[in-house]
DNA sequence: AATCCGGGGTC
DNA sequence: GACCCAGGATT
């Protein structure tokens, strides 16, 4: 690549000089780094931060992480989204604890056999945490490298991210490793912005961007459009008897595979079939606000019911509202429910 | 190569 | 509403 040497020498001097003070910057321990790196993924620092010192606390090392109950670290993650992070994140410290002593493996390809490791974080964490010659591409890096280059490959593609992992890790500076990975990122995320406001007037490589030369830099990246998501309308419940909130475990596998919900049916089942099929006695039902709450690939359109009961079933666990609150992992699609249902329970 | 898997910020 | 994101596993 033209300038290269250049480019990275600027790119770790801004870097050195800018970079953010995150709590897991904070740190040379790779199981920290390693943790840091799982959160955020296609997470922002913003959400991650009040996860991360918390989830130390609980699992302050790999062998605390591989002996802590799911159920525990499912509420640690609880809101953060994508939970099979958590479940590989765990797995992949038993085997640490099995195989390599408690001590992450300082080898990317040791690294990328480990449950939820793809070349992304194989690449983080050698980078900073060992400092090995392996670059750390995600859409940071890609929307970056595009620009600089003017690069109309599109970004979507495998082969093209593949193209520059060998290149970025060809160019990782000897002894700065951790800092090329993450000057690269810190880039993306604070100067060269998505969409309509990249900030090329503060951008210390800018006398090398070919987007910006040619007065194109919203041109790039380069991506194909993404699928559009899918609708589902469900009828949600909030049901109560004698200050006893139902509880329903999703499924293990699927979409928030095993954590906990209010308890929902499909829009065309009728409420009072629904309900004595879970063997309900009908109290009186009252209307909620209704709820849209948007995931990758679906949208989910939910009516929702606040339902006093004669009866508890034992499909479903009969919870206080602060049992709930303290040990239950509740995705965000039920939040504003679970909010409303608690203060009409008030009354 | 396509699909599945959350959630929140920004414009 | 549209777009984006410090991705990886599965098929």
């Amino acid at each position: 690549m033209k300038d290269s040497k250049d480019i990275v020498k600027e790119l770790i001097q801004w870097y050195k000089e800018n970079a953010r003070d995150l709590p897991w910057r904070r740190t040379k321990n790779p199981y920290h780094i390693w943790l840091s790196e799982i959160m955020l993924q296609q997470t922002r620092v913003e959400a991650v931060k009040p996860y991360f010192q918390r989830f130390l606390q609980t699992c302050p090392t790999i062998e605390a992480l591989a002996n802590t109950e799911e159920d525990t670290l499912l509420k640690l993650w609880e809101g953060l989204g994508y939970y099979s992070r958590v479940r590989n994140l765990q797995k992949a410290a038993k085997t640490v604890v099995d195989e390599y002593g408690g001590a992450l493996p300082q080898d990317y390809h040791a690294l990328r056999k480990l449950k939820g490791i793809g070349p992304y974080t194989a690449g983080a964490i050698a980078s900073i945490a060992f400092s090995l010659p392996y670059a750390a591409v995600d859409g940071n890096v890609l929307r970056v490298m595009s620009r600089l280059t003017a690069d109309e490959r599109d970004i979507t593609l495998a082969s093209t991210k593949g193209a520059w992992e060998e290149e970025l890790s060809s160019m990782m500076p000897t002894g700065d490793e951790g800092n090329f990975t993450q000057g690269l990122m810190e880039l993306g995320a604070t100067v060269c912005l998505p969409n309509g406001n990249p900030k090329c007037e503060i951008c210390p490589v800018r006398k090398y961007c070919q987007a910006y030369r040619k007065n194109a830099v919203l041109q790039f990246p380069v991506k194909s459009p993404k699928k559009e998501r899918t609708k589902e309308y469900l009828s949600v419940f909030f049901l109560v008897h004698r200050k006893k909130i139902a509880l329903q475990k999703r499924d293990g596998k699927g979409l928030l595979s095993g954590l906990w919900q209010l308890p929902n049916c499909n829009q065309e089942k009728a409420l009072p079939v629904a309900l004595s099929e879970w063997g309900i006695l009908s109290g009186n039902i009252k209307d909620m606000k209704a709820q849209k709450h948007i995931f990758t690939h679906i949208e989910w359109h939910m009516s929702c019911y606040f339902v006093e009961v004669e009866n508890e079933n034992k499909d479903f666990l009969w919870l206080s509202k602060e049992t709930v609150e303290n040990e239950y992992a509740l995705p965000s699609a039920f939040k504003k429910i679970w909010q409303e249902g608690c203060s009409l329970l008030e009354d």
